[in-house]
DNA sequence: CCCTTATTGCAAATCATTTGCAAGTGAAAT
DNA sequence: ATTTCACTTGCAAATGATTTGCAATAAGGG
């Protein structure tokens, strides 16, 4: 939980009070591979005590002082992730909904090339691939 | 709209029935060059008086026919796009929301990539850019 | 033009997200 | 440890997207 804490420290300095449903949004953050839905986060914090509309304020207050990065898919979903964090990449099964990891984030390299094609700085990504896996490829044979 | 026959050729082949609103659906998906929401199709078709349930309804068949490639960002959340288009990402600006063409898909060799990692097959991708263009990376001189 | 039934529109039901406001609680100062 | 202040929270109500039931409509074959 390295990261966790340092998120921690990082949102202290930003923020004048670290509260029970901050630290739950946190690391919900920390603990997911993938970008997560509020929805997504409400699920993980069930039992956690915390209001829901108390995740929407804090997502938004984390995106202000730049800590967490919303990607707004459509009027109504936004998918929230650390803004910095080293991540990987999965790819989930569109028959069985397995999900497997596809390893380190390549995307550096496109990120690059997409800063040199349009002259954008700082530049972000999310992705979403699916397939089909190679059980659910084969006619299942007991 | 030559895109646009093909796949109503390719949807009447496989469905019954040709109607104004699925017609409408199509012609959303195929003149987008992004994925979209179903609330997206509502709005670009306001005029177009088809119902949003319709949309839908249309939507959910379209997948199960393998037209229209669905992808599920959260429990709610979901964005459609043809399933076999040639397409191109583009960039959103996260400070003047403009959003700027990349050019063409180069994530081709990213999916044969992930079909070697993971022995996945029918990889599709989806993907959102985000960054600071030229125009925002400066402080406004007039 | 008629028939069959897939498809639609409408209204109601669900569920996610946002907002207002009084109560609760970090953390700095005592 | 206690007090204090205002940032945060929980709750409830409002808003808006998505889903579902059902009677009415209309596409396409005969």
């Amino acid at each position: 939980m390295a990261i966790y804490d340092d998120i921690l420290a990082k949102v202290r300095e930003q923020l004048p009070r670290m509260t029970h449903a901050r630290k739950c949004v946190l690391r919900c953050l920390c603990e997911s591979e993938q970008p997560l839905a509020a929805n997504d986060m409400q699920v993980m914090l069930a039992d956690a005590d915390v209001d829901a509309a108390t995740i929407y304020r804090n997502l938004e207050t984390l995106c202000q002082i730049g800590v967490v990065h919303k990607v707004e898919m459509s009027a109504r979903g936004a998918l929230f992730a650390l803004a910095d964090n080293d991540h990987s990449h999965s790819i989930k099964c569109t028959e069985c909904n397995c999900r497997v990891d596809i390893g380190d984030c390549f995307m550096a390299e496109v990120e690059a090339l997409i800063q040199q094609r349009t002259g954008f700085d700082s530049v972000r990504h999310l992705v979403n691939f699916t397939g089909v896996c190679p059980q659910c490829r084969q006619p299942q044979q007991q």
